[in-house]
DNA sequence: TTTTGAGTTGTTCGA
DNA sequence: GTCGAACAACTCAAA
Protein backbone atom coordinates (compact mmCIF):
# COMPACT_ATOMS: atom_id res chain seq x y z
CA UNK A 1 0.00 0.00 0.00
CA UNK A 2 1.44 3.57 -0.81
CA UNK A 3 1.68 5.63 1.69
CA UNK A 4 1.86 9.46 2.51
CA UNK A 5 2.85 11.76 4.92
CA UNK A 6 0.32 14.65 6.43
CA UNK A 7 2.86 16.53 8.48
CA UNK A 8 0.90 19.11 11.13
CA UNK A 9 2.54 22.02 12.37
CA UNK A 10 0.59 25.07 12.75
CA UNK A 11 -2.70 23.40 11.20
CA UNK A 12 -4.07 21.00 14.26
CA UNK A 13 -7.85 20.41 13.41
CA UNK A 14 -9.16 18.00 10.68
CA UNK A 15 -11.76 20.33 8.41
CA UNK A 16 -10.75 23.18 6.36
CA UNK A 17 -6.94 21.99 6.28
CA UNK A 18 -5.78 22.20 2.78
CA UNK A 19 -2.40 20.30 2.68
CA UNK A 20 -4.48 17.14 4.88
CA UNK A 21 -7.34 17.60 2.27
CA UNK A 22 -5.14 17.40 -0.47
CA UNK A 23 -3.01 14.50 0.63
CA UNK A 24 -6.22 12.25 1.67
CA UNK A 25 -7.23 12.66 -2.14
CA UNK A 26 -4.34 10.60 -3.01
CA UNK A 27 -5.65 7.35 -3.10
CA UNK A 28 -3.05 6.33 -0.54
CA UNK A 29 -2.84 5.24 3.25
CA UNK A 30 -2.12 8.51 5.11
CA UNK A 31 0.07 8.43 7.73
CA UNK A 32 -0.41 11.67 10.01
CA UNK A 33 2.64 13.02 12.03
CA UNK A 34 3.33 15.88 14.41
CA UNK A 35 6.79 16.66 15.81
CA UNK A 36 7.54 18.11 18.55
CA UNK A 37 10.89 20.23 17.80
CA UNK A 38 13.84 19.93 20.24
CA UNK A 39 13.98 24.06 19.65
CA UNK A 40 11.08 23.72 21.35
CA UNK A 41 13.07 22.75 25.24
CA UNK A 42 15.62 25.25 24.41
CA UNK A 43 13.66 27.63 26.68
CA UNK A 44 14.44 31.27 25.54
CA UNK A 45 11.91 32.30 24.00
CA UNK A 46 9.64 29.25 24.29
CA UNK A 47 6.81 30.12 26.50
CA UNK A 48 5.78 27.38 28.71
CA UNK A 49 2.34 28.75 28.77
CA UNK A 50 2.61 28.29 24.70
CA UNK A 51 3.88 25.28 24.88
CA UNK A 52 1.54 23.37 27.34
CA UNK A 53 -1.44 24.74 24.95
CA UNK A 54 0.51 23.36 21.94
CA UNK A 55 0.61 19.70 23.40
CA UNK A 56 -3.03 19.91 24.67
CA UNK A 57 -4.14 20.61 21.30
CA UNK A 58 -2.13 17.93 19.71
CA UNK A 59 -3.57 15.75 22.33
CA UNK A 60 -6.87 16.63 20.92
CA UNK A 61 -6.28 16.46 17.42
CA UNK A 62 -4.50 12.81 18.26
CA UNK A 63 -7.71 12.25 19.57
CA UNK A 64 -10.24 13.55 16.77
CA UNK A 65 -7.76 11.28 14.48
CA UNK A 66 -8.17 8.28 16.15
CA UNK A 67 -11.93 8.16 16.19
CA UNK A 68 -11.64 8.79 12.62
CA UNK A 69 -9.34 5.81 12.35
CA UNK A 70 -5.72 7.41 12.06
CA UNK A 71 -3.01 7.11 14.42
CA UNK A 72 -0.70 10.65 14.94
CA UNK A 73 2.74 9.46 14.94
CA UNK A 74 4.78 11.83 17.30
CA UNK A 75 8.46 12.31 17.13
CA UNK A 76 10.72 14.17 19.29
CA UNK A 77 13.97 15.91 18.03
CA UNK A 78 14.88 17.59 14.42
CA UNK A 79 11.98 18.11 11.89
CA UNK A 80 14.65 18.19 9.40
CA UNK A 81 15.89 15.23 10.89
CA UNK A 82 13.04 13.21 11.47
CA UNK A 83 10.70 13.88 8.23
CA UNK A 84 13.17 12.12 5.83
CA UNK A 85 13.50 9.01 8.77
CA UNK A 86 10.37 8.78 8.39
CA UNK A 87 10.18 8.69 4.91
CA UNK A 88 12.22 5.52 4.94
CA UNK A 89 11.06 3.81 8.27
CA UNK A 90 7.10 4.62 5.93
CA UNK A 91 8.05 3.96 2.63
CA UNK A 92 5.80 7.51 2.09
CA UNK A 93 6.36 9.03 -1.57
CA UNK A 94 5.34 12.15 -0.37
CA UNK A 95 4.81 14.81 2.65
CA UNK A 96 2.42 17.54 2.84
CA UNK A 97 2.11 20.39 5.20
CA UNK A 98 0.67 23.76 5.40
CA UNK A 99 3.49 26.93 4.49
CA UNK A 100 4.85 29.07 7.61
CA UNK A 101 6.42 32.11 7.01
CA UNK A 102 8.55 32.88 9.65
CA UNK A 103 12.24 33.43 8.24
CA UNK A 104 13.60 30.14 10.55
CA UNK A 105 10.55 28.17 9.39
CA UNK A 106 11.71 28.89 5.83
CA UNK A 107 15.03 28.01 5.67
CA UNK A 108 14.35 24.65 7.81
CA UNK A 109 11.86 23.16 5.15
CA UNK A 110 14.11 24.53 2.43
CA UNK A 111 16.72 21.72 3.79
CA UNK A 112 13.97 19.44 3.86
CA UNK A 113 12.57 20.07 0.56
CA UNK A 114 16.28 19.65 -0.67
CA UNK A 115 16.57 16.07 1.39
CA UNK A 116 13.44 14.48 0.45
CA UNK A 117 14.07 15.82 -3.08
CA UNK A 118 17.56 13.81 -2.94
CA UNK A 119 15.52 10.73 -1.73
CA UNK A 120 12.94 11.12 -4.35
CA UNK A 121 10.19 11.97 -2.41
CA UNK A 122 7.51 14.90 -2.79
CA UNK A 123 7.15 17.79 -0.70
CA UNK A 124 4.16 19.73 -0.87
CA UNK A 125 4.15 23.57 0.97
CA UNK A 126 0.93 24.65 0.65
CA UNK A 127 -0.77 28.08 1.59
CA UNK A 128 -3.52 27.33 4.36
CA UNK A 129 -2.88 29.96 7.29
CA UNK A 130 -3.65 33.32 5.86
CA UNK A 131 -6.11 33.78 3.05
CA UNK A 132 -3.95 35.81 0.95
CA UNK A 133 0.30 35.51 1.36
CA UNK A 134 2.92 37.03 1.18
CA UNK A 135 3.53 38.15 -2.71
CA UNK A 136 -0.18 37.93 -3.48
CA UNK A 137 -1.51 41.06 -2.76
CA UNK A 138 1.04 43.41 -3.81
CA UNK A 139 0.82 47.35 -5.34
CA UNK A 140 0.08 48.69 -8.61
CA UNK A 141 4.39 48.63 -9.37
CA UNK A 142 4.25 45.11 -7.64
CA UNK A 143 5.74 45.75 -4.67
CA UNK A 144 4.61 44.95 -0.87
CA UNK A 145 2.25 46.89 1.13
CA UNK A 146 3.82 48.66 4.05
CA UNK A 147 0.78 50.85 5.01
CA UNK A 148 -2.26 48.81 6.46
CA UNK A 149 -5.12 50.59 5.20
CA UNK A 150 -4.40 50.47 1.47
CA UNK A 151 -3.60 46.79 2.03
CA UNK A 152 -6.76 46.25 3.08
CA UNK A 153 -8.76 47.01 0.93
CA UNK A 154 -7.08 45.49 -1.96
CA UNK A 155 -7.40 42.50 0.67
CA UNK A 156 -11.22 43.04 1.06
CA UNK A 157 -11.88 43.50 -2.99
CA UNK A 158 -11.06 39.86 -3.77
CA UNK A 159 -13.46 36.68 -2.54
CA UNK A 160 -12.52 34.48 -0.25
CA UNK A 161 -11.94 31.09 -0.87
CA UNK A 162 -14.71 28.60 0.71
CA UNK A 163 -13.58 26.53 3.82
CA UNK A 164 -12.45 22.86 2.56
CA UNK A 165 -14.53 19.11 4.25
CA UNK A 166 -13.28 17.69 7.06
CA UNK A 167 -10.81 14.63 6.74
CA UNK A 168 -12.76 11.43 5.83
CA UNK A 169 -12.91 8.78 7.93
CA UNK A 170 -10.18 5.98 7.35
CA UNK A 171 -11.95 2.84 5.87
CA UNK A 172 -8.94 0.39 6.32
CA UNK A 173 -8.03 0.56 9.45
CA UNK A 174 -6.17 -2.77 9.70
CA UNK A 175 -3.42 -0.91 7.70
CA UNK A 176 -3.03 1.93 10.10
CA UNK A 177 0.53 2.44 10.30
CA UNK A 178 1.53 2.36 14.16
CA UNK A 179 3.81 4.26 16.06
CA UNK A 180 4.90 4.70 19.75
CA UNK A 181 3.47 7.42 21.60
CA UNK A 182 5.74 10.06 23.22
CA UNK A 183 4.16 11.81 26.25
CA UNK A 184 2.60 14.99 25.74
CA UNK A 185 3.85 16.61 29.09
CA UNK A 186 5.30 20.11 28.75
CA UNK A 187 7.80 19.03 31.85
CA UNK A 188 9.73 16.77 29.16
CA UNK A 189 10.80 20.10 27.88
CA UNK A 190 11.94 21.28 31.63
CA UNK A 191 9.09 23.91 31.48
CA UNK A 192 7.75 24.99 34.59
CA UNK A 193 4.12 26.46 34.37
CA UNK A 194 2.42 27.73 37.20
CA UNK A 195 -1.01 28.22 36.33
CA UNK A 196 -3.75 26.35 34.41
CA UNK A 197 -3.39 26.12 30.65
CA UNK A 198 -6.29 26.88 28.65
CA UNK A 199 -8.30 23.78 26.44
CA UNK A 200 -6.85 23.64 23.21
CA UNK A 201 -8.17 21.79 19.97
CA UNK A 202 -10.19 21.95 17.01
CA UNK A 203 -13.58 20.68 19.22
CA UNK A 204 -12.78 23.46 21.80
CA UNK A 205 -12.12 26.54 18.85
CA UNK A 206 -14.95 25.66 16.85
CA UNK A 207 -17.51 26.43 20.38
CA UNK A 208 -15.58 29.56 21.28
CA UNK A 209 -15.83 30.71 17.59
CA UNK A 210 -19.56 30.03 18.14
CA UNK A 211 -20.65 31.66 20.87
CA UNK A 212 -18.36 34.41 20.24
CA UNK A 213 -20.72 34.95 16.64
CA UNK A 214 -23.52 34.27 19.39
CA UNK A 215 -23.10 37.52 21.39
CA UNK A 216 -19.78 39.35 21.54
CA UNK A 217 -19.03 40.01 18.09
CA UNK A 218 -22.10 42.47 18.48
CA UNK A 219 -20.72 44.85 20.24
CA UNK A 220 -17.31 44.29 19.07
CA UNK A 221 -16.37 47.77 18.27
CA UNK A 222 -17.26 49.46 21.57
CA UNK A 223 -16.55 46.16 23.92
CA UNK A 224 -13.56 44.88 22.62
CA UNK A 225 -11.46 47.75 24.09
CA UNK A 226 -12.59 47.15 27.47
CA UNK A 227 -10.48 44.50 29.55
CA UNK A 228 -12.47 43.67 32.28
CA UNK A 229 -15.45 43.15 29.37
CA UNK A 230 -15.30 39.69 27.71
CA UNK A 231 -15.73 41.31 24.48
CA UNK A 232 -12.77 39.70 22.12
CA UNK A 233 -12.99 36.49 20.74
CA UNK A 234 -10.11 34.96 23.04
CA UNK A 235 -9.36 32.70 19.40
CA UNK A 236 -5.54 33.76 19.26
CA UNK A 237 -4.06 31.07 20.66
CA UNK A 238 -6.08 28.37 18.98
CA UNK A 239 -5.75 30.38 15.53
CA UNK A 240 -1.66 30.17 15.96
CA UNK A 241 -1.92 26.72 16.31
CA UNK A 242 -4.38 26.10 13.47
CA UNK A 243 -6.83 25.36 15.93
CA UNK A 244 -9.71 26.52 13.50
CA UNK A 245 -9.15 27.54 9.86
CA UNK A 246 -9.01 31.15 8.68
CA UNK A 247 -11.62 30.47 5.92
CA UNK A 248 -14.02 28.83 7.86
CA UNK A 249 -13.40 32.55 10.22
CA UNK A 250 -13.43 34.61 7.31
CA UNK A 251 -16.68 33.12 5.58
CA UNK A 252 -18.35 33.24 8.84
CA UNK A 253 -18.02 37.18 9.51
CA UNK A 254 -18.87 37.62 5.71
CA UNK A 255 -22.07 35.84 6.40
CA UNK A 256 -22.67 37.33 9.20
CA UNK A 257 -22.48 40.49 7.90
CA UNK A 258 -24.47 40.58 4.90
CA UNK A 259 -27.18 38.96 7.44
CA UNK A 260 -27.08 42.29 10.21
CA UNK A 261 -28.13 45.56 10.30
CA UNK A 262 -25.79 48.41 9.27
CA UNK A 263 -24.45 48.71 13.04
CA UNK A 264 -24.17 44.98 12.97
CA UNK A 265 -21.93 45.27 10.27
CA UNK A 266 -20.07 47.54 11.40
CA UNK A 267 -18.83 45.64 13.72
CA UNK A 268 -17.86 42.50 11.97
CA UNK A 269 -16.17 44.88 9.62
CA UNK A 270 -14.00 46.06 12.62
CA UNK A 271 -13.38 42.14 13.64
CA UNK A 272 -12.54 41.04 10.00
CA UNK A 273 -9.66 43.90 9.89
CA UNK A 274 -8.34 42.87 12.67
CA UNK A 275 -8.03 39.21 10.83
CA UNK A 276 -6.31 41.30 7.74
CA UNK A 277 -3.70 42.98 10.33
CA UNK A 278 -2.54 39.37 11.24
CA UNK A 279 -2.24 38.63 7.36
CA UNK A 280 -1.01 41.95 7.13
CA UNK A 281 2.07 41.50 9.43
CA UNK A 282 2.70 37.46 8.55
CA UNK A 283 3.01 39.42 5.16
CA UNK A 284 5.57 41.89 6.60
CA UNK A 285 7.46 39.60 8.11
CA UNK A 286 7.78 37.51 5.25
CA UNK A 287 8.36 40.35 2.97
CA UNK A 288 11.19 42.24 5.52
CA UNK A 289 12.74 39.52 6.88
CA UNK A 290 15.04 42.50 8.07
CA UNK A 291 12.36 42.92 11.43
CA UNK A 292 13.61 39.87 13.10
CA UNK A 293 16.46 41.91 14.01
CA UNK A 294 16.29 45.36 13.25
CA UNK A 295 13.59 48.16 13.34
CA UNK A 296 11.77 47.92 10.00
CA UNK A 297 12.46 51.64 9.20
CA UNK A 298 16.08 50.75 9.55
CA UNK A 299 17.56 53.97 10.76
CA UNK A 300 15.84 54.20 13.89
CA UNK A 301 18.45 51.65 14.93
CA UNK A 302 19.99 54.38 16.35
CA UNK A 303 17.79 55.31 19.21
CA UNK A 304 19.50 55.38 22.18
CA UNK A 305 17.73 53.05 24.34
CA UNK A 306 17.67 53.21 28.09
CA UNK A 307 19.41 50.07 29.84
CA UNK A 308 18.39 50.44 33.10
CA UNK A 309 17.75 46.68 34.42
CA UNK A 310 15.42 47.54 37.48
CA UNK A 311 13.15 49.21 35.20
CA UNK A 312 13.05 46.30 33.41
CA UNK A 313 12.46 43.89 36.09
CA UNK A 314 9.82 46.19 37.45
CA UNK A 315 7.62 46.25 34.18
CA UNK A 316 8.32 42.71 33.64
CA UNK A 317 6.52 41.66 37.00
CA UNK A 318 4.25 44.40 37.33
CA UNK A 319 6.00 47.14 39.97
CA UNK A 320 6.04 50.00 38.01
CA UNK A 321 3.44 51.76 40.10
CA UNK A 322 0.87 52.38 37.20
CA UNK A 323 -2.12 50.40 38.12
CA UNK A 324 -2.73 49.95 34.93
CA UNK A 325 0.54 48.84 33.55
CA UNK A 326 0.85 46.66 36.62
CA UNK A 327 -2.72 45.06 36.58
CA UNK A 328 -1.67 43.96 32.74
CA UNK A 329 1.56 42.66 33.38
CA UNK A 330 0.19 40.85 36.51
CA UNK A 331 -2.64 39.14 34.70
CA UNK A 332 0.13 38.11 31.53
CA UNK A 333 2.37 36.15 34.36
CA UNK A 334 -0.31 34.61 36.13
CA UNK A 335 -2.55 34.03 32.76
CA UNK A 336 -0.65 33.92 29.43
CA UNK A 337 -3.01 36.31 28.10
CA UNK A 338 -3.64 40.14 28.02
CA UNK A 339 -5.99 42.05 26.28
CA UNK A 340 -5.11 43.91 22.85
CA UNK A 341 -5.54 47.35 24.66
CA UNK A 342 -3.64 46.48 27.60
CA UNK A 343 -0.88 44.84 25.27
CA UNK A 344 -0.33 48.43 23.55
CA UNK A 345 -0.75 50.39 26.80
CA UNK A 346 2.36 48.69 28.27
CA UNK A 347 4.15 48.75 25.17
CA UNK A 348 3.83 52.00 24.82
CA UNK A 349 4.95 52.23 28.99
CA UNK A 350 8.45 50.82 28.39
CA UNK A 351 9.08 52.11 25.78
CA UNK A 352 8.03 55.64 25.64
CA UNK A 353 8.18 56.50 29.45
CA UNK A 354 10.89 53.44 30.31
CA UNK A 355 12.96 54.26 26.90
CA UNK A 356 13.48 51.28 26.73
CA UNK A 357 14.18 48.97 23.32
CA UNK A 358 11.39 47.57 22.54
CA UNK A 359 12.63 44.12 21.56
CA UNK A 360 13.25 43.36 25.44
CA UNK A 361 9.68 43.65 25.50
CA UNK A 362 8.97 41.83 22.04
CA UNK A 363 10.93 38.76 23.75
CA UNK A 364 9.15 39.20 26.92
CA UNK A 365 5.80 38.52 25.69
CA UNK A 366 6.98 35.75 23.55
CA UNK A 367 8.08 33.99 26.59
CA UNK A 368 4.78 34.70 28.30
CA UNK A 369 1.84 35.14 25.75
CA UNK A 370 0.08 31.72 24.91
CA UNK A 371 -0.54 32.89 21.88
CA UNK A 372 2.62 34.63 21.23
CA UNK A 373 2.81 35.31 17.18
CA UNK A 374 6.07 36.45 15.86
CA UNK A 375 4.87 38.22 13.05
CA UNK A 376 1.99 39.38 15.07
CA UNK A 377 4.13 39.96 18.25
CA UNK A 378 6.96 41.95 16.07
CA UNK A 379 4.50 44.04 14.11
CA UNK A 380 2.89 45.46 17.16
CA UNK A 381 6.00 46.36 18.94
CA UNK A 382 7.06 47.93 16.37
CA UNK A 383 4.11 50.39 15.49
CA UNK A 384 3.66 51.07 19.60
CA UNK A 385 7.74 51.74 19.63
CA UNK A 386 6.92 53.91 15.98
CA UNK A 387 9.70 52.39 14.25
CA UNK A 388 7.81 50.04 12.15
CA UNK A 389 5.18 50.06 9.42
CA UNK A 390 2.96 52.58 9.31
CA UNK A 391 3.82 53.20 12.73
CA UNK A 392 2.07 55.77 15.28
CA UNK A 393 3.15 59.05 15.12
CA UNK A 394 6.36 59.98 17.23
CA UNK A 395 4.15 62.38 19.71
CA UNK A 396 1.23 59.72 19.88
CA UNK A 397 2.75 58.31 23.05
CA UNK A 398 0.02 56.95 25.73
CA UNK A 399 -1.02 58.29 28.95
CA UNK A 400 -0.73 55.30 31.27
CA UNK A 401 -2.60 57.39 33.77
CA UNK A 402 -5.52 58.64 31.58
CA UNK A 403 -5.80 55.36 29.30
CA UNK A 404 -6.79 53.05 32.65
CA UNK A 405 -9.53 55.89 33.51
CA UNK A 406 -10.29 55.48 29.89
CA UNK A 407 -10.46 51.70 29.36
CA UNK A 408 -11.48 50.22 32.98
CA UNK A 409 -12.86 53.31 34.18
CA UNK A 410 -14.36 51.50 37.63
CA UNK A 411 -11.06 50.06 38.33
CA UNK A 412 -12.48 46.75 38.12
CA UNK A 413 -9.63 45.14 35.64
CA UNK A 414 -6.93 46.84 38.19
CA UNK A 415 -8.77 45.50 41.20
CA UNK A 416 -8.48 41.98 40.07
CA UNK A 417 -5.14 42.23 39.55
CA UNK A 418 -3.36 44.28 41.70
CA UNK A 419 -5.05 43.56 45.36
CA UNK A 420 -2.95 46.43 46.82
CA UNK A 421 -5.76 49.03 45.28
CA UNK A 422 -9.29 46.78 45.45
CA UNK A 423 -10.02 49.17 48.44
CA UNK A 424 -9.30 52.21 46.66
CA UNK A 425 -12.22 54.35 45.05
CA UNK A 426 -12.84 54.68 41.33
CA UNK A 427 -11.01 57.55 41.17
CA UNK A 428 -7.64 57.10 43.16
CA UNK A 429 -7.03 53.55 42.40
CA UNK A 430 -6.09 55.25 38.91
CA UNK A 431 -3.91 57.62 40.78
CA UNK A 432 -3.12 56.33 44.14
CA UNK A 433 0.55 58.52 44.86
CA UNK A 434 -2.26 61.55 44.55
CA UNK A 435 -2.80 61.39 48.45
CA UNK A 436 0.84 60.98 49.90
CA UNK A 437 -1.56 59.89 53.34
CA UNK A 438 -3.24 57.05 51.86
CA UNK A 439 -0.17 56.02 49.52
CA UNK A 440 2.16 55.57 52.73
CA UNK A 441 -0.47 52.69 54.24
CA UNK A 442 -0.99 51.27 50.69
CA UNK A 443 1.74 48.04 50.07
CA UNK A 444 1.82 50.04 46.66
CA UNK A 445 5.04 50.57 45.16
CA UNK A 446 5.29 54.63 43.90
CA UNK A 447 6.04 54.86 40.15
CA UNK A 448 9.24 54.31 39.31
CA UNK A 449 9.39 57.29 36.71
CA UNK A 450 7.59 60.30 36.23
CA UNK A 451 5.01 60.38 32.90
CA UNK A 452 5.54 63.83 32.96
CA UNK A 453 9.42 63.64 32.48
CA UNK A 454 9.88 60.59 30.49
CA UNK A 455 7.20 61.94 27.58
CA UNK A 456 9.73 65.01 26.97
CA UNK A 457 12.69 63.13 27.11
CA UNK A 458 11.06 60.57 24.84
CA UNK A 459 10.35 63.14 22.05
CA UNK A 460 13.85 64.60 22.40
CA UNK A 461 15.12 60.57 22.35
CA UNK A 462 13.30 60.33 18.85
CA UNK A 463 14.02 63.92 17.79
CA UNK A 464 17.77 63.23 17.50
CA UNK A 465 17.42 60.23 14.73
CA UNK A 466 15.53 63.29 12.57
CA UNK A 467 18.33 65.64 13.42
CA UNK A 468 21.38 63.01 12.48
CA UNK A 469 19.51 61.86 9.55
CA UNK A 470 19.41 65.94 8.19
CA UNK A 471 22.44 66.34 9.02
C1' DT B 1 7.32 61.80 -13.41
C1' DT B 2 4.77 64.57 -10.51
C1' DT B 3 1.16 65.44 -7.61
C1' DT B 4 -2.18 64.56 -4.25
C1' DG B 5 -4.48 62.59 -0.35
C1' DA B 6 -4.06 60.02 3.51
C1' DG B 7 -2.22 57.59 7.46
C1' DT B 8 -5.44 51.75 13.97
C1' DT B 9 -5.84 52.36 18.56
C1' DG B 10 -3.64 59.99 21.62
C1' DT B 11 -2.64 63.87 24.49
C1' DT B 12 -2.54 68.49 25.70
C1' DC B 13 -3.74 73.12 25.64
C1' DG B 14 -6.54 76.95 25.35
C1' DA B 15 -10.97 78.94 24.30
C1' DG C 1 -16.62 70.19 31.67
C1' DT C 2 -16.42 70.23 26.56
C1' DC C 3 -14.57 71.02 22.18
C1' DG C 4 -11.38 71.80 18.40
C1' DA C 5 -6.86 72.43 17.02
C1' DA C 6 -2.02 71.58 17.29
C1' DC C 7 1.37 68.32 17.69
C1' DA C 8 5.44 68.14 12.30
C1' DA C 9 6.82 66.34 8.73
C1' DC C 10 7.20 62.26 5.95
C1' DT C 11 6.27 58.36 3.24
C1' DC C 12 3.32 55.53 0.84
C1' DA C 13 0.12 54.39 -2.85
C1' DA C 14 -2.51 55.72 -6.53
C1' DA C 15 -4.03 58.91 -9.96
Amino acid sequence: MKRIIHWFRRDLRLHDNTALHEASRRGAELVPVFILEEALSAGVDVGAARLAFLLKSVEALRLELRRAGYNLVVRKGKSDELIPALCRETGASAVFCNKRYEPYTVRRDERIAQKLSTMGVEFHRLKDSVIWENREILTQSGTPYTVFTPYSKAWKSRAVPAPLPSLPPETQSSTVYQSDEVPLDPWIFGHRLNHPVTAGGEVEALKLWQSFLAGPIHHYEEQRNFPSINGTSKLSPHLRCGNIGIRRMVIDILKARTASNPMQAKNCDVFLSELIWREFYTQILSNFPHVMRHNFRREYDALAWSDNEEHFQAWCVGQTGYPIVDAAMRCLNQTGWMHNRLRMIVAMFLTKDLLLHWQRGERYFMQKLTDGDMAANNGGWQWSSGTGTDAAPYFRIFNPTTQGQKFDPQGKFIGQWVPELVSLDEKMIHLPWENPLLASRLKYTQPIVLHEKQRPKCLAMYAAIKVSKSS
